[in-house]
DNA sequence: TCTAAGGGTTTGAACGTTCAAATAGCGGTA
DNA sequence: TACCGCTATTTGAACGTTCAAACCCTTAGA
C-alpha cells in the first residue's frame, strides 16, 4: 500500500467545511465552534492527516527545525551526545525536530549558518561549546536570529547578553572538594586546564571556594597544576602534586583523572560522569544532561511561540557527585 | 543587517532571464547555453542565492533530508555517535542533512516513520541496529521508501532483501583469535551474547572459524560464556574460564572485555573500541565507521538520484585490531 | 519558398498551507 | 425596516520552486 497524501483540502471535504476552518481548528482552535471543531478533529484522526511542514513553512516562514551543531568527538569522554539525545526528545515532545550539521571552527560553523537558513530555515539555533571572544552568539544576534547556548557566555562584554542554560561547574568542584575534606583531608589538589578557558576556570574557583572554607590551609594556590586536558599530562601532574603533599585531587575533568588514577592511589575525582568514570569507578560530577536539554527547549519555545521575552532566560543547574571508588 | 532574502525570481532578474532557466542552470545546466549558465552562475554568486527546501520539496516530494534515530545510550559503550557524525559530514558533501528522531522500540519507530514522512518527507531512512524479526525494514519496503540500513537483515526470509552496510564481526573475532594464536596461546575463550543476537553468534563465529583453523585445539566449544553483555557477567564468564584452563579471552563487545579483565592477568580483546577501551588500555577491534557512514550515504545517492539499481548494495566493511595493552 | 527539426528560452500552473479580506447568519437596537 | 456588531465560516491570493507545454530562432531538407 503506497503511503496516500491526505491534504488539508481532503479532510476539508470529509468534514464539510472549508480548508481554512481545518487550519483554525489546529493552528487556533478557539475561532472555531465547539461542534465544528469536533467534526474536523474526527476527519483529521480518520484519514490521518498530518501537516506538511514545506507548505507550512513556505507560508509562515517557521519550519519547526532546531539546528543542532554535532560535536568532534577526540577521546570520546565528552557529553555531546547524551545532551543531544535529551534535545531532540524534548524537542520533539514541543512539535521540533533536530537537524545536524558539523563544522570545524566558528567560521565554518557561520557559513553553515548562513547554508541552512537558506535551505531550510531552522527557527533556531542551539550552540554548545561557548568560550571567550565566541564571534557565532554576535552573529546570530545581529541577524534577529533565534539561539540559546548550552553554556555561559564567557567574558562577554556589554549587550552580549542572550539566552543561556549551562551546569555550574564550580557549584560541583566545590561539592567534591566538601566532600573530600569531609573524609579529612586538609592537603586537596586541582588538576585543570590552561588559564582562559571559561569552563576551566570555572571549575578551579569552586575548589578554591570550598578551601577558602576550610581555614587550616589557605596555601592552595600551590597545590595546582594546569594541563592540555589529556590522561597523560593528568598524570605528570599528579605526580608532582602528591609529591608536593597532596592526598587528594579533584580533576577538570574525567580524562585528566583518569590519567591521576595511574599516579598512585589517592582519592581523585573527575568531572562528567562520562562512560569511561563508570567504567572504572571513577568518583565524578554528573551534568543533569536531559534536565539542560528540556531548559533549551523550554527557552527557545518562549522566544518562538510567547511574545518574546525582554530579558533572555538564563538557567544555570547544579551538577551532582557520583561517589564510587576512587573517592 | 537582517537577512534578505534571495528568491530564484531575483537572481533571473539580476541574469536577464526567466526564472526556469536559472532552475536549470541549478538542475539541469546541460540544458543551458554555456553563457546563460556562467551569467546565471554569477548572478547566483553575487546575490548569495540559495535554493529554498521548503518550495523546492512542495513541487518535487524532494526533502534533501535523511531520517536517523539517535540511539538510547545505556552505559555509553556505544559506537553510534561516531557513526551519526560521519553520517552527518558525508551527508553534507552529498547535499543532504541529518534529522533526528528517538522511538522507544520498533513500533513506536514505525509510528514515527510515518509521522516524519507526512511532517518532513524525508528522503531517505538510515536503520542502526537490525535484528531478528525486524518489522522496520518491512514496513519500510512494504511502501517502497529508500532506506539503508547500518547492520545486515539477520534471518530475513525470502524477498527480504534490501540495501546495507555492515561490518563483518566474524572476520574481526577471527582476526583476535589469530593474534592470540600467533602469541603462542591455544586455550582462547569466547565471552558472548545470549544465542539468537545476530551480531553476537557472528562475532562468535569467527572464533569458532579461527579455533577450527589450528588442529591442535577442537574442544573450543566448551571455553565458551554466554552474558547479558554486563561488565558483571563479564567478570565472572572469565573467572569460570580461566578455572576451565583459558589463557586469553575474546569478548564480544568493550563492556563485557572490560569485565574481563578484572577476572585476572589474562589477555583480553574486547570488541568496538569504545572510548572506554582506549581510556584503560584494552586491546579492542576497531569498526571503520566513518567509511560505514560514507557506504550508507553512497548506498542511499545511488538509490535516490541514479535511477535505482535492480539488485540492493550490500557493503561488507572489515573491522581492525587496534593492539593494546591487554593483548 | 515552405516545412520540419531541434536547441534554447519563456510562460502558466501547481505543490499545500495560511494570511487577509470578504461573506453569511443572527440577535439587538434605533 | 434598516442598520450595527459580533461570531463563524469561506474565498482568493501568495509563499518559491519546478513541471509541462509553448514559443522563438536558426538551420536543414524537400
Amino acid at each position: 500500500m503506497m503511503p496516500e497524501k491526505v491534504t488539508i483540502a481532503d479532510v476539508a471535504r470529509r468534514a464539510n467545511v472549508s480548508r481554512q476552518t481545518v487550519s483554525n481548528v489546529l493552528n487556533s482552535p478557539d475561532l472555531v465552534r465547539e461542534e465544528t471543531r469536533e467534526r474536523v478533529r474526527q476527519a483529521v484522526e480518520e484519514l490521518g492527516y498530518r501537516v506538511n511542514q514545506a507548505a507550512r513553512r513556505m507560508r509562515t516562514g517557521r519550519s519547526r527545525l532546531l539546528a543542532v551543531r554535532i560535536e568532534q568527538t577526540q577521546d570520546g569522554m565528552n557529553v555531546f551526545d547524551r545532551f543531544l539525545h535529551g534535545l531532540t526528545e524534548s524537542a520533539a515532545k514541543a512539535g521540533y525536530r533536530v537537524i545536524l550539521y558539523s563544522a570545524d571552527d566558528d567560521r565554518s560553523e557561520i557559513a553553515t549558518f548562513d547554508d541552512l537558513l537558506g535551505a531550510y530555515e531552522p527557527d533556531a539555533f542551539v550552540l554548545t561549546g561557548t568560550h571567550y571572544g565566541d564571534v557565532r552568539t554576535s552573529w546570530l544576534a545581529e541577524r534577529g536570529l533565534a539561539f540559546v547556548t548550552f553554556g555561559r557566555p564567557w567574558g562577554m562584554p556589554e549587550g552580549g547578553d542572550h539566552p543561556w542554560v549551562d551546569v555550574d561547574g564550580a557549584a560541583g568542584t566545590a561539592a567534591a572538594t566538601r566532600h573530600l575534606l569531609d573524609a579529612g583531608h586538609r592537603r586537596i589538589g586541582f588538576i585543570g586546564w590552561p588559564e582562559g578557558s571559561g569552563v576551566g576556570d570555572d571549575r578551579r574557583s569552586g575548589w578554591v571556594r570550598a578551601l577558602g572554607e576550610d581555614a587550616e590551609d589557605s596555601e592552595a594556590g600551590v597545590l595546582e597544576r594546569r594541563t592540555d586536558g589529556s590522561a597523560a599530562e593528568g598524570e605528570a601532574a599528579a605526580r608532582e602534586l602528591i609529591a608536593a603533599g597532596a592526598t587528594a585531587l579533584v580533576c577538570v575533568s574525567d580524562s585528566v583523572a583518569l590519567g591521576a588514577m595511574q599516579a598512585g592511589p589517592v582519592p581523585v575525582i573527575g568531572f562528567d560522569d562520562t562512560p569511561v568514570a563508570a567504567a572504572i569507578g571513577l568518583t565524578s560530577l554528573s551534568q543533569p544532561l536531559s534536565e539542560a536539554a528540556v531548559r533549551c527547549v523550554r527557552v527557545l519555545t518562549r522566544l518562538l511561540e510567547d511574545d518574546s521575552p525582554d530579558k533572555p532566560d538564563h538557567v544555570l543547574l547544579r551538577p551532582s557527585l557520583v561517589i564510587r571508588r576512587t573517592a
